[in-house]
RNA sequence: GCCCUUGUAGCUCAAUGGAUCGAGCAGCGCUCUUCUAAGGCGUUGAUGGGGGUUCGAUUCCCUCCAGGGGCACCA
């Protein structure tokens, strides 16, 4: 059992005896974000004093009374307004400690998902358009995401669903064919859809060119088009790999429209009840779950957006039956996947009840949107290209092993940092400079606190020096060096239950937050003592410092990151 | 007009209804004959306005103001 259940078993038994009757799940019990204030924390005394008209303190007195003596509790504690602060013993945390460094693959895992299958599909680019970083935004959150649910457990496939037809590629053709550009180099392909769709737009025998070019993408019948399509289509897909091998993604499943779109057509039209026609188009009417209504298939015959969501469904479930399916997209696309969840779950209600949707801000410009409409975009490459020469500048990075490598693995952890780093709902706005900063609080600043742990148990290794908990090595005077080792201690205890919770959220930047005050409490501590000092507390000091660089490791493999031993 | 969403320090972000609202950047001042200074230490600085619920509100509810997104054949 573990300290906090003792913990909580405790206050159910003592609050009981004073009349208040509580299971142990509904007791709250914190951890303090102030160190100070103790490893658990109740306010279980002001929740109830005025239930029993009493003072707060009092209670809160009259609890810790009836609490008794609890295994790995070093001290409780009442303070001002009446809440109670628990500390834990040396030894309970010399435990975990332990426990992090005999089995630091487990460390941080947890079982709450176990047997679940969870498919996660994001990043999602475009064939025939720019990779921007947007999708960049998409994959750092989608993977990391699926190594949370991973470490609660789960089975997890990582999905890509590409756009390979529709409006956007007919544009994208229609360009290529006029200026007689080649398909094969993925680089004409994003400037050919910017100026098929300003063209689309200002011009309307260009919209009808383009519509009938679409169609003929769908049907296949003219032989030129689909040698262009082709050609792009698997230039596009080539290109999006290499990329996907940078940020260390690696897809189980790849879904695309070209194949959803018959599937979703054929849905929309097998029920007919749930899917009238309206205006010559197949819509689906939202209203009736306070939604809007949305077209399913357009008057043209072709499936939207829509359909093809429901088409890619089934085929996920069909190739992989899950359960359960997250999605990641844009919050721009919030009201059109509740629409298509309705529909889902009217015609395949329990596949509906199995989909979540996880949506991602905007990564927006100082000056404005980004929009590959417009050719206003900032590519995913290019930013990686920037951010890696900016570290190789570094005097550190160019005289390492392999310069090229660390360079990208540092470039990698900034942009995805920069990403993870808030929740993950709300927009970013894309400052250049401080995205390609890499100090403070970044993922550079993570691997190098991770990078320093690592050569200080290397160099303990080399002389000897074996990690060793020692209950006897808790230094018990109050000097600054002292309270940060207990307080880096502490930390490294949380990192399990800071997991569970940002997998149960599916919220990363919970698991960062956690990371860089860990990071920062190692620093602090780093800077004050000197491990390798040759005393008898050596062993213990290489031990939590082991410890701490377990847990980065597995902390930044969760965000994705990957975490260099030297830089 | 309707729906969703966001307003926290000069800037970019934190804060499972909890304790003195935390970081980083920018500014100022310290700190490398000692295990990695991409580090550490100090310092200045904030909850859009008004109500309400609560022992306690950045968090929940109402309202106003200000941004962003969406609202039938685009994705």
């Amino acid at each position: 059992m573990s300290v906090a259940e003792i913990i909580r078993k405790g206050l159910v038994r003592s609050l009981d005896t004073v009349g208040i009757k509580v299971v142990a799940e509904n007791v709250s019990l914190e951890r303090p974000k102030e160190l100070s204030h103790g490893d658990y924390a109740t306010g279980a005394a002001l929740q109830y004093a005025k239930q029993i008209g009493m003072p707060p303190i009092k209670l809160a007195e009259k609890i810790v009374a009836g609490l008794g003596t609890l295994d790995g509790v070093k001290s409780v504690e009442v303070v001002k307004p009446g809440f109670i602060n628990f500390r834990l013993t040396p030894d309970a945390i010399n435990a975990v400690l332990q426990e992090v460094i005999s089995n630091e693959k487990a460390w941080g895992k947890n079982k709450s998902q176990k047997g679940s299958r969870v498919m996660v599909e994001y990043t999602d680019p475009n064939p025939f358009k720019e990779f921007h970083i947007g999708h960049l935004m998409s994959n750092a959150i989608g993977e990391s995401i699926s190594r949370l649910v991973q470490y609660s457990g789960a089975e997890v496939k990582r999905a890509n669903y590409q756009g390979d037809v529709g409006p956007h590629v007919a544009k994208a053709i229609w360009s290529i064919q006029k200026n007689g550009w080649d398909a094969h180099d993925a680089k004409v392909l994003g400037k050919a859809y910017a100026e098929g769709a300003k063209a689309y737009e200002s011009d309307t025998n260009v919209k009808s060119e383009i519509d009938a070019l679409n169609s003929k993408i769908y049907d296949r019948s003219d032989k030129e088009i689909n040698a262009i399509y082709d050609a792009g289509r698997e230039a596009s897909l080539k290109h999006f790999e290499e990329i996907y091998k940078t940020l260390g993604t690696k897809f189980d499943f790849y879904f695309f429209e070209g194949e959803t779109a018959p599937k979703g057509m054929e849905i929309v039209r097998a029920n007919k009840d749930v899917f009238p026609e309206s205006d010559g188009a197949i819509v689906f009417k939202g209203e009736r779950h306070g939604l809007h209504t949305r077209v399913f298939i357009t008057s043209r015959g072709l499936p939207t957006y829509e359909a093809k969501e429901l088409g890619l469904l089934e085929m996920k479930a069909e190739k992989w039956p899950f359960d359960e399916s997250v999605t990641i997209t844009a919050n721009e696309q919030n009201e059109y996947f509740q629409v298509v969840k309705a529909a889902l779950g009217e015609v395949l209600p329990e596949l509906a009840s199995k989909v979540k949707h996880v949506s991602h801000g905007m990564m927006r410009l100082t000056s404005g949107k980004m929009s590959s409409r417009t050719g206003v975009v900032i590519t995913g490459e290019s930013l990686i290209e920037e951010l890696k020469e900016r570290a190789t500048a570094r005097a550190k990075v160019s005289r390492s092993d392999n310069p090229a490598q660390l360079a990208e693995q540092i470039a990698i952890s900034a942009i995805k940092y920069q990403i993870l780093r808030q929740a993950s709902g709300r927009d970013i706005i894309f400052d250049r400079e401080r995205a390609l900063s890499l100090e403070g609080d970044s993922g550079p600043y993570l691997q190098y606190a991770h990078a320093r742990a690592k050569q200080v148990v290397e160099r303990a290794h080399a002389e000897g020096i074996k990690p060793k908990l020692d209950i006897k090595a808790w230094p018990n005077d109050l000097s600054a060096g002292a309270l940060a080792q207990a307080d880096v201690s502490r930390l490294v205890t949380r990192f399990p239950e800071v997991v569970l919770y940002a997998a149960n959220e599916l919220e990363p930047h919970l698991l960062v937050n956690y990371l860089i005050g860990l990071a920062g409490a190692f620093n602090s501590w780093y800077a004050q003592v000197h491990i390798l000092d040759g005393t008898k507390e050596a062993p213990h000091k290489v031990a939590i410092v082991d410890a701490v660089r377990a847990t980065l490791k597995n902390g930044l493999w969760l965000l994705g990151i990957s975490a260099p031993e030297k830089m």
